[in-house]
RNA sequence: GGCGCAUUCGUCUAGCGGCCUAGGACACCGCCCUCUCAAGGCGGAGAUCACGGGUUCGAAUCCCGUAUGCGCUACCA
């Protein structure tokens, strides 16, 4: 094969969409898998739907998913400017060699004048597509088209097949919805006299319904699964598996496995549902596969990103430390912990005093069980989970209740919360003094109520 | 309307003529484990391979129609 060049061209109009994003993974990924080059080219000829603040969404979006680009804004390259609207020139000169082979010509209307490319009115072209094989279409039926506008801007057409072939682009891999203009690109090729590149159109990723994925479905963006807490490795091992597949059973790669694995020929040709259960499931894979260090550093990040009002600003990291071993399998993304830790790092959670009160308990047996849990706190030593467990299994049976009750009216005692991560690690992380004080408000809430 | 692409469990998919009484994963259900919630283990249910014709000894796999979905048919990409 010829060097690898690839590239991912979005227009700059929002939020990189999951879906463009997913086929820039499977162009970065061949171009890995092959030693070749990933060039991030920035198509903004149509000033009238540029969007503030895209440029740096895409490459956020790119370089959190560890999708780095060899070539484009930033990092430069040999073939550059990587931005269309700096290569005017390029355009304009093509253009005008298009028309002196009389492949194209001016067009006027109200708007001013256009240059338009001149369809053959007989005969077929034929697009090879990588994954699709040859597809003909009857050149009779396409229209002549623009390929530069009246405000000297080039369209897509004329741009992308421009720049593809001056950046020497050896397979341009985009969305299937290309397909139906790609004869207009390979006569543009012809045109021009130049070798065309591979063509691959990858499919879709669509919503639930089949229909496009759109804001109404929930997340779209890339962004958007970063605020929500996905892991960006869950995501890229998602999306790679969107359109893709390696066999009938592997499922879990790691970017190099990804790498390694990835081949155009295993793309399929339907478009996929974008199936959010899924990706809860992966993404909780991945946390629970993290180690404590990591995972600690990632909520850290995460919560100063998006700060978690029911956490302080700043989270003691030695505490997160030992609270992330209790709730890593409980997690599927990091926003999750967020409900699930602030009793950790404060005490001023508020309860219903009949909370306490487990299933076929009454008050008065609440406040006995309560007393007697500040007393065994109070003496155990050492101050562990394995004694705590011990002790306070001695004390149900002496109390002649189940596990089930005692604990749980400790669990809404010293966290407030009816589900909270193994309660004697969470007593051992608390200390002493802590548990202590929050018995003794739990007895004095229920003393206070009436019965 | 015309042209193009697509069509396997609810979803992602394996399958590229006999290995398929169609495999895996997520979700779902049940059991086990268990201090809540999870995680984990085990098991279950779930697809007449869109439909109809062919070709073949034999088709989910090849061919032709039909239906449905999506895309193009813009001085948007």
């Amino acid at each position: 094969m010829p060097d690898i060049r690839t590239r991912f061209a979005p227009s700059p109009t929002g939020d990189p969409h999951v879906g463009n994003i997913r086929t820039a993974l499977f162009t970065w990924l061949f171009a890995r898998r092959h030693g070749g080059k990933f060039i991030l080219r920035i198509e903004d000829t149509d000033q009238a739907r540029e969007v503030e603040g895209s440029v740096d969404a895409i490459k956020e979006s790119l370089r959190w998913l560890g999708l780095d680009w060899d070539e484009g804004p930033e990092v430069g390259g040999e073939y550059g400017p990587y931005f269309q609207s700096e290569r005017l020139d390029h355009y304009q000169s093509a253009a005008e060699q298009l028309i002196d082979s009389g492949h194209a010509f001016r067009f006027e209307d109200e708007r001013g004048s256009a240059l338009k490319f001149a369809m053959p009115n007989d005969g077929s072209t034929v697009v090879s597509d990588v994954i699709r094989g040859k597809v003909e279409f009857d050149n009779s039926l396409i229209d002549d088209f623009v390929i530069l506008k009246s405000d000297g801007f080039p369209t897509y057409h004329l741009a992308s097949v421009v720049d593809d072939h001056f950046m020497r682009i050896s397979h341009v891999i985009r969305g299937e919805g290309w397909l139906s203009s790609a004869p207009r690109h390979v006569l543009l090729y012809d045109a021009f006299g130049w070798d065309p590149p591979g063509f691959v159109h990858v499919p879709d990723i669509l919503a639930s319904g089949g229909g496009k994925l759109s804001k109404r479905h929930g997340a779209v963006s890339v962004n958007e699964y970063r605020q929500l807490g996905y892991l960006p490795h869950a995501l890229v091992n998602f999306l790679a598996l969107l359109g893709w597949s390696y066999d009938d059973k592997t499922e879990l790669f790691t970017s190099e496995e990804l790498i390694e694995s990835f081949s155009l020929e295993r793309v399929s040709k339907s478009g996929a549902i974008f199936n959010l259960e899924k990706l809860d499931w992966m993404n909780g894979h991945y946390i629970r596969e993290s180690g404590d260090a990591e995972l600690t550093d990632a909520l850290l990040d995460y919560w100063c990103r998006y700060p978690a009002t029911e956490l302080p600003p700043e989270p003691d990291r030695s505490i997160l430390l030992q609270v992330v071993p209790l709730i890593r399998e409980r997690l599927k993304t990091l926003a999750d912990a967020a409900e699930r830790v602030p009793f950790f790092f404060n005490d001023d959670f508020d309860y219903e005093p009949d909370q306490l009160i487990q299933r076929k308990m009454d008050g008065a047996g609440t406040l006995r069980a309560l007393s007697e849990a500040v007393k065994v706190v109070e003496a155990i030593e050492p101050f562990d989970g394995a004694t705590l467990e011990s002790k306070l299994r001695s004390l149900v049976d002496e109390l002649d209740i189940k596990v089930g009750q005692l604990l749980g009216t400790l669990r809404v005692a010293t966290s407030g919360l009816k589900v909270s991560p193994p309660l004697f690690e969470s007593l051992e992380i608390l200390g002493r003094e802590r548990v202590v004080r929050d018995l003794n408000r739990a007895i004095h809430k229920l003393d206070s109520t009436p019965q």
